[in-house]
DNA sequence: GTTGATTACTTGCAATCGAAACTAATGTAG
DNA sequence: CTACATTAGTTTCGATTGCAAGTAATCAAC
């Protein structure tokens, strides 16, 4: 533990702006989600990563995952996800812990319609103010923060 | 709006780091003043903004905007500071609508006690994996996202 | 094949949050 | 001076969260 115990400078003033971005970009997300759709960013996510699954179904473990979210987390946002008719949850036959969460018809158009607008506002955040080299730049940065951390990403 | 209505590929697998990384951060950070220091994420911007101004207090919607909260959000966050000892909050003479948030010699130390541990916290999930380089190019992009919503940031 | 550990998921509880309603003080227009 | 609008902050409400405890199924060891 030779680390300095303060940050420098330097460091100080980037991480007063990345704390600032790290609080606010999810809520200006979520707002828009929120009053246009009535959808939760998370909600959305696990809808984005079910509709995009080939078999348009996941365990739930592994949705956790994908969605950044914990297990508890999840298993409620589904519970209301399946309470709007967007998701259903069945058991697994092979192994009768799984549960594996499939989007709906109404959970596959409600993505399809809630889309647009939430790409738009990551847009607008996001994509429109960077260059290309700095959207490289974040990614890599991204990556290297999250680490091991990085969720599976399906194709 | 000639937008192009989905984000291209580089886009997608950048927005998925960037997503990932925003919603799990936040987490890491929280749980560690959780768990070691009783403290929200929150509670800590709140006492770490008070204790660095020379007057050691501030007005509360002043206060919001530093620590990126909404009003109301930051009104319930000093009351439990205040419940704890490590704020008091008084009128402001001048304008009798001001509540001026003031942090305590208890506060103080609380945050003095609690710095180490988020600052090495912060520097194991930021600044020890990024090179100067890409400090930079991190702080740089997250002022331009920013815009004009970068708070203004005391000395 | 029974016991104990592990894995998958859910739920109870207390705390927290956002949106909107509310109180109270100040500013402004006539 | 008297409305009316605006500003500052708080509070209420329903909903969400994290943690820890719970249920249930599978696995591993003997």
């Amino acid at each position: 533990m030779t680390e300095p115990q303060w940050l420098n400078p330097e460091e100080r003033r980037a991480w007063l702006a990345v704390a600032s971005l790290m609080f606010r970009l999810p809520a200006t997300l979520e707002s828009q989600l929120q009053r246009d759709e009535d959808l939760t960013v998370a909600g959305y996510m696990v809808l984005a990563m079910l509709s995009e699954s080939a078999t348009r179904e996941c365990r739930m473990s592994k949705l956790a995952e994908l969605t950044n979210t914990s297990q508890s987390r999840l298993s409620r946002i589904v519970a209301r996800l399946e309470k709007d008719g967007y998701v259903t949850r069945a058991m697994d036959a092979n192994d009768r812990r799984v549960v594996l969460a499939r989007i709906t018809e109404a959970g596959v158009a409600k993505i399809a319609a809630a889309a647009p607008g939430h790409v738009a506002a990551v847009r607008a955040a996001v994509f429109d103010r960077l260059d290309e080299e700095q959207v490289r730049q974040l990614a890599a940065i991204s990556r290297t923060l999250l680490g091991d951390e990085l969720p599976y990403l399906p194709e």
